[in-house]
DNA sequence: GTCTATAATATGATAGAC
DNA sequence: GTCTATCATATTATAGAC
């Protein structure tokens, strides 16, 4: 980085090869574009849907030559295919965050205000997730299925352990994982329609705190039992 | 285009014209054939995304020529227009049944299982209309924006009077509103997931009278008022 | 109104120099 | 690793016969 290669276009491509931790460095820069990469085709994705995406586009956001960007991606199929793949990790680690031992409705507040924050945060994961499922998770599928029915029966036990000793209301479980799910991630992929009715989106604090309020409200009223008496 | 035309392929293109009704039959059959490529386009468009789907693709399960579907339709744009506008006729009606004057959670109760038997019935309508808002609804919000806020703050102002008259536990009515179209919509949009997770979906009259109840037990148990005493 | 070419273009992917 | 052609193909749309 140091070296008498100055190229403004590409300032983190000067690899020198007298210094020892070069290898480590090329490793780096190279990771450092496909994410740059990956990162560009997931926002133009979740915006025109794969197919209403060109490589040429996200070339472009990606500051990458089209060549270039299929130089570090086999091809366009691929970078989707990897872009849903590295979208997992951040959708399916919320979940599980909730246990047993804990207060029910504690830990379904937590989790609701965890779900909320990622529509907020990862709006583009969201759209993208979204699409992908409603098209039939053409792709997803097969590498979700699996390890999301098993989170999810481990929380549907949870959730009846609660119920069980009377700390939760009797309600469905699925249908509740369900209904938590759908109203967060709604905050997200439907933003648009939200903010053409109210005029506010979740990166407004007032809106969010409102958001998260009213969701927690409408989620757990029906289902936090009334102190005795 | 006499009547000795009884080409198999074909058959309601046989206007007689000897029969005085001859221009209404063909303004039918016209109709017909709209509605047959407008419903195969729906069909496809919500399963593969607009540009994911081709006009042959169309034409094929429409039953006709790629050429002759564009006779009928001057462009694929102008056809996804035209399935879009359709959509929103059946998607705004069932929001206009609810008034003041009835019992609140007897008429949310209602709106809940309208909009649940929408998500049962016309999944393809629910997941275009999702796909096209995550992606910023580019062709919709000129159109929707207006007759939609009229339509929600009419609603709000509904429900705003009943939290009045204590008919109704304080909510914010937006958010009530959002709820309860995230949950029910989630029912047909992601019934891949759905289906993944529980093995069910809304077409076994079980799982959809069990999704009813719990809906309906989630949205309407936290905003109910307990009978005094 | 319907069909068979075919034009016009867009786009994913590759070849080969540097 | 990166770039400049360029290929190969898919796809929208049109022209013109019937």
């Amino acid at each position: 980085m140091t070296s008498s290669n100055n190229d403004p276009v590409k300032p983190e491509k000067s690899p020198r090869v007298f210094k020892p931790d070069t290898q480590k460095k090329r490793q780096e820069a190279l990771k450092n574009k496909r994410n740059r990469i990956m990162s560009a085709a997931l926002m133009l994705f979740s915006k025109h849907g794969v197919n209403g995406t060109t490589v040429e586009q996200i070339a472009e956001a990606g500051q990458v030559s089209k060549s270039n960007l299929l130089y570090y991606f086999a091809s366009k199929e691929q970078l989707y295919i990897e872009v849903i793949q590295h979208l997992l990790d951040v959708w399916l680690s919320p979940l599980k965050s909730f246990e047993a031992h804990q207060d029910p409705i504690e830990t379904l507040s937590d989790y609701i205000k965890v779900k909320l924050t990622l529509s907020r945060d990862h709006p583009a994961e969201s759209k993208l997730f979204c699409m992908e499922v409603v098209q039939g998770a053409p792709l997803l599928l097969n590498e979700l299925e699996s390890p999301l029915c098993e989170l999810v029966d481990a929380k549907v036990k949870v959730i009846n352990s609660w119920i069980e000793q009377g700390k939760l209301l009797p309600v469905d479980p699925y249908h509740l994982i369900f209904s938590i799910w759908a109203i967060t991630q709604h905050y997200a992929d439907f933003n648009v329609q939200i903010t053409a009715v109210t005029g506010n989106d979740l990166n407004q604090p007032e809106f969010f705190n409102r958001t998260l309020a009213s969701v927690k409200q409408i989620i757990l009223g029906g289902i936090t039992p009334q102190p005795q008496g």
